[in-house]
DNA sequence: TTCTCATATAGATGTTTGTCAATATGATCT
DNA sequence: AGATCATATTGACAAACATCTATATGAGAA
């Protein structure tokens, strides 16, 4: 959140009740679906285990890191902060990535 | 597992620490990708919903459900068994799925 | 065995996605 | 301001995917 308590990124709200404890409407489905297909690929599973168990990257590491040139892997980190799964911070020249834990809880509480 | 201790399906194996613990290797990430890509889909979201929450449910009735054709349905069911998270049962002309609820806690192990 | 009905498969089609080379943007330093 | 370097965007293309209609399979009932 920002200082005006809005949401910094589009990304998609998600529903906060468990899978089983009801069926999901269509809407619910649809955003959740979002959010699970941003990390649905090899390489942005990758991406995210990486920043995930150093605490940050730099973006500047990450094409040698999983073997993709650097249009390709700006573009996987593109969408994974637009899912709301990594947060996105400028230092000078250079992008750093953070997981946004946060997410991934209510992913989990979804699911289970 | 059957009888032989062998699975059932060739759904993917999946690692068992969390993302946060190390990076995965290629091949974990290509199998988690797997597994969660059965899953990023809306219809195929409320289909597991739709059954988890019931407790099982007849391939009879989800076309409707979903508002879907039944080779569509059809064809959802069948990813999302080979990916081992829901478990096809036949009785008599009928096909009942129920929710392979471990398969779910494996994904939230990794992701949390 | 033949009919019926539930489900699966095949084949076709339009859409989405992952990828790269080329180029644009934007930040720092001189 | 102009040069340099990191990152983002554009445009193109092939592969993967969701969906449908038509048809095949396979299980129970007659």
């Amino acid at each position: 959140m920002n200082r005006y308590d809005v949401p910094m990124t589009n990304a998609p709200t998600l529903c906060c009740t468990p899978l089983s404890t009801r069926p999901l409407k269509s809407d619910e489905a649809e955003s959740l679906a979002i959010v699970l297909k941003a990390l649905a690929d090899p390489i942005r599973l990758q991406l995210v285990s990486m920043i995930a168990a150093s605490g940050e990257e730099c973006a500047c590491d990450l094409p040698d890191a999983v073997g993709k040139s650097q249009p390709t892997v700006s573009h996987h980190l593109k969408q994974l902060v637009e899912a709301g799964i990594l947060r996105r911070e400028q230092r000078g020249k250079w992008a750093w990535f953070q997981l946004e834990q946060e997410r991934l809880g209510e992913i989990c509480a979804i699911l289970c």
